[in-house]
DNA sequence: TTGTTTTTGTATCGACTACTATAGAAACAA
DNA sequence: TTGTTTCTATAGTAGTCGATACAAAAACAA
């Protein structure tokens, strides 16, 4: 599948890391017909994101919805972040949140913006429906504290932290969240 | 200075997105006297990281050194992070954390790997040398969460998080840090 | 078989990359 | 004023970037 190896060489090294020559290379078809067939480098990477959010990104959703509870779903969220970010040593991290660091070009770094703030909504989403009694400054709190953990379990796996050590950061990361979200709930 | 000045490019863009052109272009000199000067691309950036460690990098240790207990410096260090990650807009986030996010040239991460490890064994030292009861792998995982914790909130700025967010990011953080530590301290 | 359409490969476009050889200008000593 | 040295600027090295023009081959309809 062209998608699925175009995906592997974005996530290895990152959009700007990898040219249209390795691409087309690795995929097996020459450049003219990788143009034919998704019009430029950047509609591929979109095509890219697009499946990397369907197929393998649907462990968040999923992880968020498997918990009993919103402190069981944000410890699943980090715990599953901890062992796919890790799963394959080559693709290490996650595509949408450091594919583009240090990209050139803006309209790339917009498309996994978009899905970045998709992933945020996801889990605000879950936040206010397990525990709508919370203020909207409150729920924003801890969504950016849920992603800023994701962004930081991506970037440590992606600086060769070893897997056991993201599981454990993952821990007390989601008893942060638990403590933090006691607070709120304390207060009201 | 030109340090300063190459440091400010490279903090923006990265090491791969910022090109000897840019570069002696805005130091004000032509790219012979920069390779006379520096040697190369990654000699520069090496004294960049070497300066940047050392003015702006001053704040960690001390950071550490300022709380009465370990609790109080980590919250510190996590605070003072959110507010330098986002001092300058136009600087976000740490360069070495991620400075060579997605960078071509292994040499170049190298550089930055090594001051990252550098930064771990400071975190290291200081949860040692406060909590001198904790086992090794208990240190290792208190460092890895710290690590990772800066790790996020300099990702979080790069991607536009606000300074307050990432305040607020900072304090969920260092209670979930201070909460484990006391599980270690508790069970000892 | 012929005509038409689609796909493919070669070879290249201009712009950029890090880097440098060579020539010229400025600074200094005698 | 010379001679020497240091610095600098112009120009260009080979290579890669994303993206294509053009031609040859393959696939299909009549």
């Amino acid at each position: 599948m062209a998608i699925s190896t175009a995906k592997d060489l974005f996530h290895r090294r990152g959009y700007d890391g990898v040219g249209v020559a390795e691409l087309s290379k690795t995929i097996g078809i020459t450049a003219p017909s990788l143009y034919a067939a998704f019009g430029s480098k950047r509609e591929l990477f979109k095509r890219v994101l697009q499946h990397y959010a369907q197929a393998g990104g649907g462990w968040l959703p999923c992880a968020l919805a498997t918990g009993d509870s919103l402190e069981a779903a944000i410890s699943n969220l980090f715990a599953r972040a901890a062992e796919i970010y890790t799963a394959n040593p080559e693709c290490p991290g996650c595509l949408i949140l450091d594919g583009t660091r240090n990209c050139t070009d803006p309209q790339a770094q917009a498309l996994t913006s978009a899905f970045r703030q998709t992933t945020r909504q996801l889990i605000r989403d879950q936040i206010t429906t397990d525990v709508p009694d919370l203020t909207d400054p409150e729920v924003d709190s801890l969504a950016d504290y849920a992603l800023t953990i994701l962004v930081g379990l991506s970037g440590s796996a992606r600086d060769g932290m070893t897997a056991e050590a993201l599981r454990t950061t993952a821990k007390i990361a989601a008893a942060g969240f638990a403590q933090r979200l006691q607070q709120y709930c304390d207060q009201a």
